[in-house]
DNA sequence: ATATATCGGACTGTTTCAGTCTTGTATGCT
DNA sequence: AGCATACAAGACTGAAACAGTCCGATATAT
């Protein structure tokens, strides 16, 4: 379906609600506002703090908070984080194994196409998201 | 994963085949000389057809051909014709309600992503993959 | 101490995807 | 006329990905 995943729009609606805010949002907090299932947001947080994104604190009072400037995520940046593979085709994957490898005559243009994608994901940021 | 799904990848590569070829060509051919299933290389076809790229001639010595030129064919129209819906997240689709509707604060911006990302693979043709 | 929050993994139901199978229809060739 | 070829169309299946839930553990401010 060529379609971002839940954990991505998820993703960016939480860096997009840090942004907005500044300091420290609970999950809690980010969930109950955007109406996005608490669990859920919960694992997809500590994986873009995984990332180096965000930053946590524990215990009470604690939450996230980005560690880095809007302008500095891009949404190729969390997509890369939340998606395990991000390729447009099987041959264009660096971490698969083209299962028509031999017989495959569209790689180098689908390659092409994909740099295109990418540069174009990554000039968009949490920034143009505010 | 945000990936193309295989009915458009063996799409472009049927399309490609033809356009090499440039005279009739039968599903058997396009999937043994590609490594592609038969059976589904042959629905796929059939919906290239509905959608006005191609045409079959029935019986002995059918098959199908191209009936646009290959810089007409974009990747887009392919992507089109093959998958059921292609919208980036759920709010940026035209055939579905945003369940999140009143929450959802990236719905511009990935409106403006999406935009952009289409008129890329608009661009990109079969022509490109010759 | 205890309430608050993150941490981390297991688990489940649903949907999508890729591929197969079967039956039917059209048509060129002998 | 009969047959082999080739498209037409839809049902069906197994596997994978996705979205979401649940549970127990750890850290920490008050």
């Amino acid at each position: 379906m060529l379609r971002l995943s839940k954990k991505v729009e998820y993703g960016l609606v939480a860096l997009q609600h840090l942004a907005k805010r500044g300091g420290v949002s609970t999950v809690r907090e980010i969930s109950d506002e955007n109406g996005i299932s608490y669990d859920l947001l919960a694992k997809i947080l500590q994986e873009l703090k995984r990332n180096g994104m965000i930053c946590s604190y524990q215990g009470v009072r604690g939450g996230y908070t980005l560690m880095l400037a809007p302008q500095e995520i891009s949404i190729t940046r969390v997509v890369d984080a939340l998606e395990t593979d991000n390729s447009l085709t099987e041959c264009t994957s660096s971490s698969e194994c083209c299962s028509r490898e031999e017989a495959c005559t569209i790689k180098g243009p689908m390659r092409e196409l994909q740099t295109a994608m990418s540069s174009l994901m990554n000039s968009v940021t949490i920034a143009q998201l505010l």
